[in-house]
DNA sequence: CTGTTAGCGCCTTCAA
DNA sequence: TTGAAGGCGCTAACAG
């Protein structure tokens, strides 16, 4: 039983009509009598017919489809982004093609060329430093609309949060609550340009606080950084805050915390930056600085579909800088008095 | 500056050979004479040509794409496993289209329906019932080989834990730390065959340790979740211990419990299921058991990558059940002895 | 309003 | 070892 191929002929052929006539039909229902529609409907839905999407994208350059580029869906941030950017391209009748790269700038050149070659629509990319990205040369070069999640670069088209000042805010909120000895920890700090704007925001805001940044805690293993930072915390110079260069560091600053015998809040205040769902749901409840995840991979793709529909790719004007917020959370309290 | 096309007639010419040759010279290196090669290889280069994708697939039938069908990204359980499949994907070769579909049938519909029209060449799904799925039938009678992930079912070929034995574990484990009260905590039980899976062993665990089930706690919307459990864990018979059905619900348990006034586990035990990596991260750290999420998804495209060389879809009897594995934690300890 | 025609870029016989 | 020719399924001019 050699099954008849499902193609556009066929309908046409069971419906009574040309080719033309079937593809009008489902592209513009208009264009075509209401009888012959509904016979080209009938024909198609008997048939189970769906319109090959390859031979689509071939004659018409476009193929709904857009690429993603991430470092990583371990991170619950990403994960979030990336949910949120399936939304609004399924809304927008798009699908996604995600690629991960760990982080690795080599990685973020395979992925953009091997979504060229996919013939994606445009592209959302977050990549772990713009300013000497060859990624986004080629991307440029190619002319295909793109925009950049998270990062904040002048020169490339962005929807980010300002995380330098959001990290200020951060810190002068610790200094609030009288804390001295504040230190940032952070993952590898050359591995992301975000990590770099918050160390920026924390030095400025130490500063604005009047305060001595002690040296930046950096923690490049995640296997192994609840065990560093247990060392760090038991150093008898440690801080009575931390800042974290991220959610998922804060919590397992937590963990060292507790593991070292302090507790949270009252021997150490907490800072997390990301916003992740999950950070709510612990106790002490994450203290940190929440990003719209969910709308920045929004305000993404609607950016590009936009752009697409224009028929223009997205400039750097129409970076967007969506709003932080700041969440209480549990995890920070007043610093102890000094032993008096 | 009108650019030219950049296809394979192009590089052709550039190379001074013709558009067969060129194709040859990328799909069989061997095929071609050496210094044939070269001179494509340079043209190519220099043109920055990439084959088109879309025209590869119209003309050979084949996509290299995998299509990707989750409830949600939101729980990282499935992030978790996405990982896995795009790496494993990417190690093959191919690309993947996911698609979440919220836990809903329709959805799940429309997800298989977008993807056979996107051409992939086979699908990985979760789904929330194989049982009785139209979107399951539908791929079926595509004949597009197809692998469920998580799920477990006779008629269709899966990779899954033995989520019932596992859970029935989990409750012995918990009836020899001498609890006794143990209730089962989970989200609506009709939207997940796992669920409804991991509630029979946990009825079998407790007929095999002598004890008598309370009612099952069903907590339906994530965001009173925690207010719900704290509720019920005020009543004066409440459990003195808790099996949740995933790792999310147990986080959420651990925090009703605090916020109750009950520690953890001192006063309440917790054991979840799915072993999410910031479990490990928490204190105290989840005592759950743990899925090799990564290793699902990369079973999965396995499967897949493997019948489509062969050229047969995985059946029922292709299925893989891997090992869980029982995560210690410190979520739970042996329950108080009565009130001497 | 509908049909005819041509071609998107590629692969793959078939012949040389 | 290489080239010529046809067609995958679809859409967009252009006729009718």
């Amino acid at each position: 039983m050699p099954k008849e191929p499902l193609n556009i002929h066929n309908v046409a052929t069971r419906a009574g009509v040309s080719a033309a006539t079937v593809s009008r039909a489902f592209n513009f229902p208009d264009k075509v009598a209401p009888a012959t529609r509904d016979l080209v409907e009938r024909a198609a839905r008997e048939l189970g017919y769906q319109p090959n999407a390859s031979a689509r994208t071939l004659r018409t350059q476009r193929s709904r489809v857009l690429g993603v580029v991430l470092p990583t869906l371990l991170n619950p941030v990403f994960a979030e982004c990336l949910q949120g950017i399936s939304q609004a391209a399924a809304a927008s009748g798009y699908a996604i093609v995600p690629v991960m790269t760990s982080y690795e700038e080599t990685q973020e050149q395979q992925a953009v060329a091997q979504l060229l070659a996919a013939n994606v629509d445009g592209m959302i990319l977050v990549v772990s430093s713009p300013s000497d990205s060859r990624a986004l040369e080629r991307l440029r070069g190619a002319g295909l609309p793109y925009v950049l999640a998270y990062n904040a670069h002048p020169g490339h088209p962005c929807i980010s949060v300002d995380g330098e000042a959001a990290s200020a805010e951060a810190v002068a909120r610790l200094a609030a609550l009288g804390h001295r000895r504040i230190a940032m920890v952070s993952g590898t700090l050359a591995a992301s340009d975000r990590a770099q704007q918050r160390y920026r925001g924390y030095l400025r805001g130490m500063a604005a606080a009047g305060l001595q940044a002690p040296p930046l805690v950096e923690v490049p293993f995640v296997a192994t950084a609840v065990e560093a930072l247990s060392r760090y915390l038991q150093t008898p110079t440690r801080p009575t805050a931390l800042f974290c260069s991220n959610d998922l560091l804060a919590i397992r600053s937590m963990r060292a915390a507790r593991l070292t015998g302090l507790s949270v809040p009252q021997d150490l205040a907490v800072m997390g930056f990301d916003g992740i769902a999950i950070g709510q749901d612990l106790t002490p409840a994450l203290s940190t600085i929440a990003q719209p995840n969910h709308d920045i991979g929004r305000h993404g793709v609607e950016l590009l579909v936009q752009s697409i529909a224009r028929g223009s790719p997205p400039g750097a004007g129409d970076s967007l800088c969506l709003p932080y917020r700041f969440c209480g959370g549990e995890s920070c309290a007043a610093a102890a008095g000094p032993a008096a």
